[in-house]
Formats: C-alpha cells, structure tokens, sequence
DNA sequence: TCACGTATCAAACAGGTGTTTTAATTGCTC
DNA sequence: GAGCAATTAAAACACCTGTTTGATACGTGA
C-alpha cells in the first residue's frame, strides 16, 4: 500500500534527475546521486528508462514540453521590436526562471557548451526553430540582408541572453549574485532589448543604400 | 643521448595536456590520454607536477603569460570608441585564435562554464582586470552611471564575443562553420564594436538628464 | 490457489579514473 | 669507474562509474 502522497517510482527519479542534471550537468551526476535523492533503488533507471542516457532524453523531452507552456515565444509579427522584446524576455525567463518550468532552457544552456549525444536531436527540434524565429524578427527590422549578416545580429542577441546563464559562476563572484527574481529578469531583458535595438538599427542605416 | 629535436618530459606533457584540455576540458582529459599523446610514462605526470590539478595550474600560469604576450590590451586611453574595438578584437583572438597564444583563452571559457577548483584564483589574477579594463572603456563613454548598469553594459559586450566560444557546438551545426581565419576573426570583431557602441550610446541617450 | 508478468532489491560485474609503489635505469660528480 | 640523486618504468591500488544479475515480493486474471 502506497500513501497517496508519494509519486511512483519513474516520476521520483523524473523530478530527482531534472534538478541534478540542472545543476551539475549530465557528465557530472552519477545513477547513484540520483537514486538516492529518488529513494529509489540504484536498479530503477536502468529498469525503467534503459540506460542513463534514455532517462536524459525523457527529461529533455518532458521539460521541453513544460517549457512550451510557460514560456511561449508570442509574437504578434506586426511589431517587431516588440516582438523582440517577447523574444529576449521568454528566453531568459527560460534560462534564469527558476524551478520546473525553467529546466528546459537551463539543460539547452549546458548541453550548448558541452555536448551530449542528444545535441543534434535537440539542435533540430528546439534550438534551429527558435533561432529561425529570431533571424526573422531581426529580418523584419532591417528587410532583406545577407543571411549571414543575420546570423551575426542573431548571435549578438543570443549571446549577451546566453551569458547570464554560460557565465553563471564568474558573475557571482565578480558581481556577488546574478538575476533570480522575476522583475529582475524583466529588467534585464528589457536593457538586453533596447542595447540589441540600437545595434540592429545601426547595422541598418550602415548597410541601406 | 636525447636528440635535440625532442624536449624534456615537462614540456612534452605541458604541450599535450594544453591541446587536450583547450579541447575536451578538464574533467574529460584523463592522465592516461596526456601521457600516451606526449610518448611519457603514466607516473611522469604526477611526478613532475604532483598531481593532474597541478598539471592544470601549470598550463594555466603558462598560457596567461603567452595570451599577454600575443593578444595584449593596448588601449590609449584618449579614444574610448577604438580602444573598445581593440579590446573586442583581442578578446576574439583570445578565444577563436589558433595554437598556443589562444590557449589561455579557451581554457578560461571551458572555465566559467565548468569551472575547476582553479577558479577563484583565475577569477582574481586575470577575470577581473579584465572586466575592469572594460568597465573603463565604458564609463569612458557613458560617464558616471551606476556601478550595476555599467556591468550590464559589459555583460552585453562580453556575452557576445563569449557566445560564439560557448555556443560552439551549436553554431557549427546552425551555420556550418566558426570564424577561424584571422581576417573572418576581425570582422567579426568590428561588427560587435559597431553593435555595440549603438547599445551604449542609447543607454547614455537615455540616461543622461 | 496457482501461475504469470511487473517491479523492487542487494549484490556483483566490468571498465575507467587518479594516484602510489617499488624497482630499474639514467646522468652526473667525485 | 664507483656512488648517488634524479628520472623513468611497469605494476598494482583504491575508488568511482554505468550496468547486469538473480532472487524476492507484489498484484492480477484464470
């Protein structure tokens, strides 16, 4: 018999697994840390998601539907520096939110810099249709320009988003803390839009004949 | 006999630990992988620099005085606007050069992801100047403006020049390729600048009374 | 009640890791 | 050339990893 509060055996290591591979990435957690914060015995990954890797892979696969729900890129397509700012705001709320709904976007962020077996599934079904939607904000701002010019407006976007998360242990040591809270986060988007603006409108009336 | 081509064991191992930690990090370069690169026993590693973190530090120590010597911060001080594109030009060779100058540069990114018990120190001796120098340059722009604004202003430079580092895997995949040829480096480089002295000069628009 | 598929458990396995040990070898000085 | 310290070498050690095994308990339908 089995209290009602307590979840089956796959959610438990669902819920334990999310928050080790957030935090230390999936090299660095082991079957043991996560069966013991599960409660469960060292046996149950391998029973019931195959392998260590097939249990990542289900993680990715349910966060990412999470991620969908909470943080959903809604744009108008009628103004895009609004749409921008959507944009920029949804992302770091992925990779700075906290708990559940945020995990999605923080295993993005660590599989980015260290890859695992699941980039190319994930590099295809998540990260190209997300930059797509960013090339064609940015498309809709400075009109029809090289691809690659697009893809460098893209990048500068992306990375100074990116930073918060990839540099997460040098910020709090050289500023002491990093952006947690909700109006914080809202904040912080709203200066990472209006710096990329003004780029994007640079590159614009540089490049316009 | 020794032939005069072939270095000592130090050096041999100091040149093959650097090229397997720049590529696979610390944690997945094993002593077994540097000892069979450099042609040296398994125990030379732990003989020479007592054990593979003091291997670590070594490279370290070594590859900052190489970086400052290659990629140097030479700013003048009466041009905040050039001495920016010099900073951003010389932090992207830092991180996307080739062979050993680079070396430190890339160590230094797999660092503020992943970073080792080397951190700290790294984060005092060579981060934080760093981040000093640029802070200067910014607030050589904007004026006096407050200490937090001026680190997002820096944030926003460093995560763009940082990104295409982090982002590696996933940028091969996106677009193909990385910029690797000198000539691909400084205009990439030039496009950050001008990008970027749009975003500063709005926030001090903005912020001026 | 019995048998059967599912789930849990403790234990062991096979492979890799950093490190240490102990002996052999080298190179240099007296 | 003998003696000595520094270096190299092969082997083993202790630990951690993901995974598998075989036994046991559970619940369900015949």
């Amino acid at each position: 018999m089995e209290f009602q509060s307590q979840k089956g055996t796959t959610e438990r290591i669902l819920e334990a697994a999310g928050e080790l591979f957030a935090e230390s990435g999936f090299q660095d957690t082991s079957i043991r840390d996560i069966c013991a914060r599960a409660n469960v015995n060292l046996a149950a990954v391998n029973y019931h998601f195959r392998d260590k890797e097939g249990l990542y892979e289900a993680i990715l696969l349910q966060s990412f539907e999470q991620i969908q729900r909470a943080y959903p890129f809604e744009l108008t397509g009628e103004c895009p520096e609004k749409d921008l700012e959507v944009f920029v705001r949804m992302l770091m709320f992925r990779l700075l939110g906290k708990g559940r709904p945020a995990l999605h976007g923080k295993l993005m962020a660590a599989e980015m810099s260290s890859p695992t077996g699941a980039l190319d599934k994930l590099c295809e079904e998540a990260i190209r249709p997300t930059h797509e939607l960013l090339v064609g904000i940015i498309r809709a701002i400075v009109g029809e320009a090289p691809e690659n010019d697009l893809n460098d407006l893209a990048a500068s976007i992306l990375g100074q988003c990116l930073f918060y998360k990839h540099a997460q242990p040098v910020i709090i040591r050289l500023r002491g803390a990093i952006p947690v809270e909700d109006h914080e986060i809202e904040a912080l988007a709203r200066q990472i839009t209006s710096f990329s603006l003004a780029g994007i409108e640079k590159y614009r009336i540089t490049h316009e004949q």
